[in-house]
RNA sequence: GCUCUCGUAGCUCAACGGAUCGAGCAGGGCUCUUCUAAGGCCUUGAUGGGGGUUCGAUUCCCUCCGAGAGCACCA
C-alpha cells in the first residue's frame, strides 16, 4: 500500500535526526505549512543548543534527502521545521482513494443504542445510537469488519414491574400492544408515581418476574408481545433516524438465560464467584465486587452482561469490543472488565466509550422531568416540523414533497451534528433555538456547502473535466487542497479515543474554506478553459469529501437545499 | 466520606505537552444587477485560585474552590 505524506515525512525526519520517535504534526495554521516537526526540541536538550540552532543543521540534512522532491522546508523562529508540499504532490496525495487498510479486517464489535423495553426510550438512548453508529461507520471504514451489536435490556426485575403494571391498569395487554412505546412508557411512569405511596409494589414487581423467570405461562406470552412490539417500534424510529437495522446483531438480555447457570457454576469452580451475605459475589481490587446473584435467587444484568461478553469473545473473537454506554455505568464496565480479566478473557480489547447525560437549555438533566420523560419520537418530530419552517421560509419555489424530504434531512443533519461535534465525554446541552440555527457550526451548513458544490457540479456536466497537469489553483484552492490532504489522519484519530468531534470540525473547516472559494473565485464564468477545469475537478474533490465524512457520521447529502 | 468526569469569551463548545488558546451563537459594522445571503467580510471578548515538573502547560503532578455522575442486591 501507498505510503501516505505523513509516513513519509516521518522517515525522513527520524533518518536525519536519528530520533525514532520523531513526531510530524499538523500546525495550526495553514500558513505555517502543511506539516511540521518538533524534533528539534528533542534534539536541542539532548545536546544542550537551542532549539532555533538545532533546527536549522537538520534543515541541512533534511536537503540532501529525496524530501526536497516533495516539499520545501523552512524553519520557523520558535524551533519548529515546518514542510509545504509541492502542488503536484498534494494532487496525487488528494487523489489517492482514501480508503485504507488499517483494520486489515479485524473484526471490531460496537455495541450501541440498546433500549430497554422495560424502561423507556428517551433521549439518552439517542446519543448512544448517533454516536455509536457514525463510530461503527469509521472503524468500516477504515478496513474493520465491524459487528454492530443492539443490546436489548429485555430481562431483569424491571420487566415483573411493568407486566405487574399492565396486570393492574391495563387488564388487558392488547391495549398496551396499540401503541407500546406510549403506553408502556405511561406504564412506567405510573408505577413509579404509585410506588412513593404504595412501597408494597416493589414486591409485586419482583414477584411477576420470577414468574417471568420461572417459565409462568401467562406471563411469558405478554412478555413476548412486549418485546416484539417493542423491537417493531424501534425500527420505526432507527428508520426516522436514517439508521439500517437490518445492520444490528440484535440481542436480548433473555437470551443469555440459559447460559446464566452453567456461567455461575464456572465461576464457582474457579474459585471466582463466593456468597457474601446472602448474595453471590466476584471480589476485585480498587473497586466494590461485582454482583452475580441476588439474595432471593434471581440474577443481574451483570451476570447477563458477563454471559454475553463470552458469547462474543467465543463465537466471533473480536480484536476489539466498544461499549457504547453513558457515563453513568462506568462502575459497571470498570467491573465488567476486570471481571474478564480474572477469567483470562484477554484476546480482545475492551473498551467502554463513554457519553455525558442530555441536559436542557436550564443545563439540568433533561430525561426526567417532573416526573415525566421526554420521548424520543417527541424529539424527532418537533425538530422536523421547526426544520419544516425554515425550509419554507428559505426556500420559497419547492414542492411540497421536496419541502418534507429536505426538512427531514435537515433536521437529523442537526440533532446528529448538533452531538458529534462535541466530545461525547462531557455533558450535552440541548438547546432547541442553537440546534435549529441552522447557520454557523452545523449539520445543515454543511449540507448547504455541498448542495451549493453540486449545483456548480451538475451545470458543468458532471466531469470529469481535462486540465493539464501544469494548471494550478488559484490560493483559495491551495488552502483546500491542504485541508483535504488531512482527511485520512483525521478518521484515524477518531479511533484512538474514540471520538468523532474530530471528523465533525474537520467537515465544517472544509465547508468554511469552500464556502470562501465560491465566493471570491467564479467556477462557471471563468472563460479561461484549464482554470475553469482545475477548479470544477478541486470543487468536485472536495463534495465527494463532503458526502463521504457526513456519510460517516450518519448524514445525509442533499443536491438541493 | 470514597471513586470518576469536568471547570476556557456573556452563552454552547475546540485545542496528541507545542507556535499568536481556536470556532459558533449573542452584540457592533459592512455585503445580494454575478454559480442558493442557510453565504461572505470586519469587529468586541476567555484558560476558577495557588504551587510544582518542563525549553514550552488549557493539557501532566499536588492543593484549594466550584459543578455533575457513581459507590453490592436497578440497568
Amino acid at each position: 500500500m501507498a505510503k501516505t505524506v505523513k509516513q513519509l515525512l516521518q522517515e525522513y525526519v527520524v533518518g536525519a535526526s536519528g530520533i525514532s520517535t520523531a513526531e510530524i504534526i499538523i500546525p495550526p495554521d495553514l500558513k505555517l505549512g502543511d506539516y511540521a516537526t518538533n524534533v528539534a526540541f528533542i534534539l536541542a536538550k539532548q545536546e544542550g543548543k537551542k532549539p532555533a540552532d538545532v533546527a536549522g543543521e537538520l534543515k541541512e540534512k533534511l536537503l540532501g534527502t529525496d524530501l526536497a522532491k516533495m516539499a520545501d522546508v523552512e524553519v520557523a523562529p520558535t524551533g519548529f521545521i515546518n514542510f509545504f508540499l509541492k502542488t503536484e504532490f498534494l494532487d496525487e496525495e488528494i487523489k489517492k482513494d482514501k480508503k485504507i487498510d488499517l483494520g486489515q479486517g479485524k473484526k471490531v464489535i460496537v455495541e450501541y443504542s440498546s433500549p430497554n423495553i422495560a424502561k423507556p426510550i428517551h433521549i439518552g438512548h439517542l446519543r448512544s445510537t448517533i454516536i455509536g453508529d457514525a463510530l461503527a461507520n469509521v472503524y468500516e471504514k477504515l478496513g474493520y469488519e465491524v459487528v454492530r451489536w443492539n443490546f436489548i435490556g429485555d430481562w431483569g426485575t424491571q420487566f415483573g414491574k411493568l407486566i405487574a403494571a399492565d396486570k393492574k391498569w391495563h387488564g388487558n395487554f392488547s391495549d398496551t400492544l396499540k401503541d407500546p412505546i406510549q403506553e408502556m412508557l405511561r406504564l412506567y411512569v405510573k408505577f413509579h408515581e404509585e410506588l412513593k405511596n404504595n412501597p408494597e409494589l416493589e414486591k409485586e414487581g419482583q414477584k411477576e418476574f420470577k414468574k417471568l423467570e420461572t417459565g409462568d405461562e401467562e406471563n411469558l406470552i405478554i412478555w413476548k408481545s412486549f418485546r416484539s412490539a417493542s423491537l417493531a417500534a424501534f425500527r420505526i424510529i432507527f428508520n426516522k433516524l436514517g439508521i439500517d437495522s437490518e445492520k444490528f446483531v440484535i440481542k436480548g438480555e433473555s437470551d443469555y438465560e440459559p447460559r446464566l447457570k452453567p456461567l455461575i457454576e464456572e465461576l464457582k469452580n474457579k474459585g471466582l464467584a463466593i456468597e457474601s451475605e446472602g448474595a453471590l459475589i466476584v471480589e476485585l481490587e480498587n473497586m466494590p465486587p461485582a454482583l452475580l446473584r441476588k439474595t432471593d435467587g434471581a440474577t443481574l444484568y451483570m451476570t447477563r452482561d458477563i454471559a454475553s461478553l463470552e458469547d462474543r469473545i467465543q463465537n466471533y473473537n473480536p480484536a476489539k469490543i466498544l461499549y457504547v454506554v453513558a457515563n453513568q455505568q462506568a462502575l459497571h464496565f470498570e467491573q465488567l472488565f476486570a471481571v474478564a480479566k480474572k477469567l483470562g478473557w484477554d484476546s480482545t480489547e475492551l473498551s467502554h466509550v463513554k457519553f455525558g447525560m442530555v441536559l436542557g437549555e436550564d443545563g439540568k438533566k433533561l430525561a426526567t422531568r417532573e416526573g415525566k420523560v421526554v420521548a424520543l419520537q417527541e424529539v424527532i418530530d418537533r425538530i422536523t416540523s421547526l426544520a419544516l419552517e425554515t425550509v419554507k421560509q428559505k426556500s420559497a419555489d419547492l414542492s411540497e414533497e421536496d419541502e418534507n424530504k429536505i426538512a427531514h434531512a435537515v433536521a437529523i443533519s442537526a440533532l446528529k451534528y448538533n452531538d458529534l461535534k462535541q466530545h461525547p465525554h462531557t455533558d450535552i446541552q440541548f438547546d432547541w433555538k442553537a440546534m435549529l440555527d441552522l447557520s454557523g457550526n452545523s449539520g445543515p451548513y454543511i449540507q448547504y456547502t455541498y448542495a451549493r458544490l453540486a449545483n456548480i457540479l451538475s451545470k458543468a456536466g458532471n466531469g470529469p473535466w481535462e486540465t493539464s497537469a501544469s494548471a494550478s489553483v488559484d490560493l483559495e484552492g491551495k488552502l483546500i487542497e491542504r485541508k483535504l490532504v488531512n482527511y485520512l489522519d483525521v478518521l484515524i484519530e477518531c479511533t484512538t479515543p474514540n471520538a468523532l468531534n474530530g471528523l465533525a470540525l474537520y467537515l465544517y473547516d472544509l465547508s468554511a474554506l469552500a464556502n470562501r472559494f465560491y465566493e471570491n473565485v467564479r467556477v462557471l464564468d471563468e472563460p479561461d478553459t484549464e482554470k475553469k477545469n482545475a477548479r470544477l475537478n478541486l470543487i468536485k474533490v472536495v463534495a465527494d469529501n463532503l458526502k463521504d465524512g457526513l456519510g460517516l457520521l450518519g448524514i445525509q447529502t442533499l443536491e438541493r437545499i
